[in-house]
RNA sequence: GGCCCGUUCGUCUAGGGGUUAGGACGCCAGGUUUUCAUCCUGGUAACAGGGGUUCGAUUCCCCUACGGGCUACCA
């Protein structure tokens, strides 16, 4: 077999699905496992839908996922140019040469002329197949009209398309490696345009020609694009070029309700469902980076939406994906898109990322609020809330027990709690610690152990006292972690400051 | 409407002619933690329906239902 080349084929029009961010993956990992090239070529022919910044946001996600491609607009390679729309002359010729073959021909038909088409075959109850076999001779093209009629309206600068003439009664067989055998009848299938009136090919035209002149091997895309797959063996057949392997993957779904994963749902579901921050009239809506993310979360979540790999494992770095993969475990079926299990990803690399470098994150987020704080403490508060959140960022809220001295108490806990037992226990304790700045999580325990013995009291019934004074609240990290983090001093000096605010509240 | 693709717990899925239909997320319960979270243990929950084929079908075939995609001079 040649050498396995495949290509990630997306168009610049507004900011990449997640979807697409999947089939970019898919065929990343095919070309990995495999030893062949992953190629991003940028699908540029539609000139209404451009949007400028898309490529950039194409490549800046493929980027910040570590799947970067071999062949690309930013990296070149032999095959360059990788725009299509730096490819334009390529496409004509090809186009051109299908005509001069009998296997495509010129129509002239306005767009008012085509909608009459419709018209009529809808109230016929024909298929509603437009432009086909049996309607294209009703229509103003090089199969109807003289030659030269055909070659006086080209000169006279009337616009043409270059439609593709599909056979009559033939079956179209096609295998694809997920589904197997697909099967359609060229009757079903209408007569596309290839070549637009402006000149640009269409992406059937464009995509094939690339595919065949970049040797693509293996053609791995969206189900969406299915129902054009015969279309595009015809393509190949006429050319007669050798078919690349398809491989069409199963949809991602909407969260809820039914339906393909939509730009709509971005907003409308609270969470992220493209990657990266991009803005939508104005508005910026988050990706999944600026969410909190890791890259490795992602990728570990879209790899096993429609594929899975067997056995019972589900955590897979980019290298073991590349080991695991294999286009025969991809499913036929869509998968619905589930946040849950994305922030089960997060949680876990989160949990098993290095302290140290989360300590890095933790201290830059705290500078920029113009909170103060070392390098150790922020590894040790990393430590002791690590294990509470979801994304890092939310480190430095559930911190705020450590930059801020409470002023508000709760008043339930006040009112059961606050007991005038404990208000001792705990002023002998505030005076036991004072001093101790450095003592591990053990030892003040034992000194708190100490105190709770002389005043022979149960710790139970300090133990929420002590947690109303350091935080005012009524859950939270650990308790002896966050003593230790504070250090005696600064405890003593909010056991102090609870008892003077709360002295008239004592109960006897 | 037409064409195509699909259908295993709520979700992602494993499996495959004879299984107690397995795992993960979520949810619930218990344990650990004198809070909470983590962690551990356990539990809840599925083969869309109907016909075949077969000794036997969730698994193979057909039909129906449902879901999805496509049906542009968009990709």
């Amino acid at each position: 077999m040649d050498r396995v080349r495949v290509r990630f084929a997306p168009s610049p029009t507004g900011a990449l699905h997640i979807g697409g961010v999947r089939t970019a993956l898919f065929n990343y990992l095919f070309a990995r496992k495999h030893g062949g090239s992953f190629i991003l070529r940028i699908e540029d022919t539609d000139e209404n839908r451009f949007v400028p910044w898309a490529e950039k946001y194409i490549i800046d996600t493929l980027n910040w996922l570590g799947i970067n491609p071999d062949e690309g607009p930013v990296s070149g390679g032999e095959f360059a140019p990788y725009r299509q729309s730096e490819r334009k002359d390529i496409y004509q010729n090809y186009a051109l040469k299908l005509v001069k073959e009998g296997k495509a021909y010129y129509a002239f038909d306005t767009s008012d002329e085509l909608e009459v088409l419709r018209e009529k075959l809808k109230a016929a109850k024909a298929n509603s197949l437009n432009y086909n076999a049996v309607s294209r001779v009703q229509m103003k093209n090089s199969l109807t009209l003289s030659k030269d009629e055909v070659q006086n309206r080209i000169n006279s600068g009337e616009p043409y398309v270059i439609r593709i003439k599909i056979p009559l009664k033939e079956e179209i067989r096609m295998q694809d490696l997920v589904r197997g055998w697909v099967v359609v009848h060229s009757s079903t299938l209408d007569d596309k345009v290839l070549l637009k009136s402006s000149g640009i090919p269409t992406y059937h035209l464009a995509n094939i020609v690339d595919d065949h002149l970049m040797g693509i091997t293996h053609v791995i895309r969206g189900e969406e694009w299915l129902p054009s797959a015969p279309l595009h063996v015809i393509l190949y057949n006429y050319f007669g070029w050798t078919l690349p392997q398809f491989a069409h993957l199963p949809l991602l779904l909407k969260p809820d309700g039914n339906g393909k994963l939509s730009k709509r749902d971005a907003e409308k579901q609270g969470f992220p469902i493209f990657p990266l921050q991009w803005t939508d009239d104005g508005k910026d809506v988050q990706g999944f980076r600026e969410s909190g993310y890791y890259p490795e979360s992602v990728l570990n979540f879209i790899a096993l939406l429609g594929w899975n790999p067997g056995g019972d494992e589900e955590i897979f770095s980019l290298n073991k994906l590349v080991d695991l993969f294999g286009l025969e475990k991809v499913n036929k079926s869509g998968a619905k898109f589930d946040i849950q299990k994305a922030n089960w990803f997060n949680e876990h690399y989160l949990r098993t990322r290095d302290e140290k470098e989360i300590a890095q994150q933790l201290l830059a987020a705290g500078v920029e609020k113009g909170l103060k704080f070392d390098k150790n403490k922020a590894l040790e508060l990393v430590q002791l809330l690590k294990d509470r959140v979801t994304f890092e960022w939310e480190l430095l809220a559930k911190a705020k027990f450590y930059f801020e001295i409470p002023t508000v108490y709760d008043n339930e806990l006040v009112s059961k709690k606050w007991t005038a037992e404990a208000v001792k226990v705990l002023s002998a304790f505030a005076s036991e610690i004072k001093t101790v700045d450095n003592a591990t999580e053990e030892e003040f325990k034992s000194s708190l152990m100490n105190v709770l013995d002389k005043q022979d009291v149960k710790m139970g019934k300090v133990m929420p006292a002590l947690r109303l004074v350091i935080t005012g609240e009524t859950t939270g990290p650990d308790l002896m972690g966050m003593i230790k983090v504070l250090g005696g001093s600064q405890v003593s000096v909010r056991i102090r400051n609870a008892i003077q605010n709360l002295a008239k509240r004592v109960i006897v």
